[in-house]
DNA sequence: TAGATTGTTAATCGATTAACAATC
DNA sequence: TAGATTGTTAATCGATTAACAATC
């Protein structure tokens, strides 16, 4: 695929237009114009119409958007209308958790195996799958590939094993691990820090209005 | 607190150097100057300088800047000088996840109560807290007060819980769940969207360098 | 003191908003 | 056709980078 030159800054928009348009959907809405959505997003219906341009023309003028159409174009800009397979690696609490997540399921994402390097660990059964022996990652992620690895170690193993599925050819890596993975250039990483997250909310928390 | 206006992208940065500096105090490095960090974080020595000015003038000429010392101020903007408790609202996966998780705690956010609805979660302890019954969440987050509530529940009961918490007298909200809270102005919440992330990482999975 | 590096002002760049002609 | 609303260009605003005087 072609254009890049896309801000960040629209590419971090698009899921939350997605979800509106979702709701828009199940609130049986058939047409929106970016003004009415930009008023329910409080956003400016400039900035709505700037953004969808940039993946095409979608809208019709003196009609609007349609929404199901909308939200289905943005899906494919979003490479959600094809599944996606994921491959935990650590099933601590959180790779646990993201094992057992019905919410990636309903957008296509869908774990197809699960490692981890602790004994009583490896063998055991969940939502279906069988953990594997982190020391079999390699060949095993080699023999059935991934579209995802997600990484859910603790940081001082989360290079080494980003180093692994990439070897096994792994191009997309979901990290939770609270650390910068250094990687080639065609291999794309989403970082998920959490105690960033909390951070943020801390600081806010203590520069509220009127404290 | 005052001197608002500083800009979100200023503050989102603010872990991140926080997250470097621990680094190189682990490193044993007692000094750096904003072109040294500026090449290991890849940005500009400008853009640190500028971010730290905004809070004080932390650096000496000639010198650069003392690591713990610098280390140490920015945890106080960012607010992580005292401790934070927390509530942990709707015990399924995530919930146990971030209740057993180590990171918060390094950084003094501890979870202190814990709730659900489920007759077969309440009454189970986690990490050595009890999990109440929901229906008890006002009274007893009146009476045991916490700093921040994290919403690990279903996305159509969030709202309503947040309202609760809020009710409760909790300024502050860390939500997992998929939707935008409404709250009053001097609520801040700060939200976790796993899915927006994962579509991004879907998205520049799909438009990766010569795919 | 001379050298180094900050704090800060000025210049540039990019993103957001406003305006309007195109068009359904 | 007239009205509405888009797609897109132009104007504004803000954030990033560059430059340099202040100073340790």
């Amino acid at each position: 695929m072609k254009d890049q030159k896309i801000s960040i800054a629209v590419i971090r928009r698009l899921p939350r237009y997605y979800r509106y348009l979702n709701i828009l959907i199940e609130e049986g809405t058939d047409r929106i114009s970016s003004a009415e959505l930009s008023h329910r997003m409080n956003v400016t219906a400039s900035q709505i119409r700037q953004d969808l341009n940039h993946f095409g023309g979608f809208g019709q003028q003196g009609y609007g958007y349609n929404v199901k159409y909308l939200h289905s174009e943005i899906g494919k800009v979003l490479g959600l209308d094809k599944g996606h397979s994921m491959a935990i690696i650590g099933i601590g609490n959180f790779g646990k958790a993201l094992a057992r997540n019905k919410d990636f399921a309903s957008n296509d994402f869908y774990v197809k195996s699960m490692f981890d390097s602790d004994p009583a660990v490896i063998g055991r059964e969940i939502s279906g799958i069988t953990v594997q022996d982190a020391a079999h990652l390699v060949t095993s992620l080699k023999e059935d590939p991934v579209d995802i690895a997600v990484l859910t170690v603790p940081k001082d193993v989360a290079a080494a094993l980003a180093d692994k599925v990439i070897e096994a050819g792994v191009k997309a890596i979901w990290n939770f691990a609270h650390c910068e993975l250094e990687v080639p250039d065609n291999i794309v990483v989403e970082n998920v820090y959490l105690v960033d997250s909390l951070m943020r909310l801390s600081y806010n928390d203590s520069h509220r209005p009127h404290k």
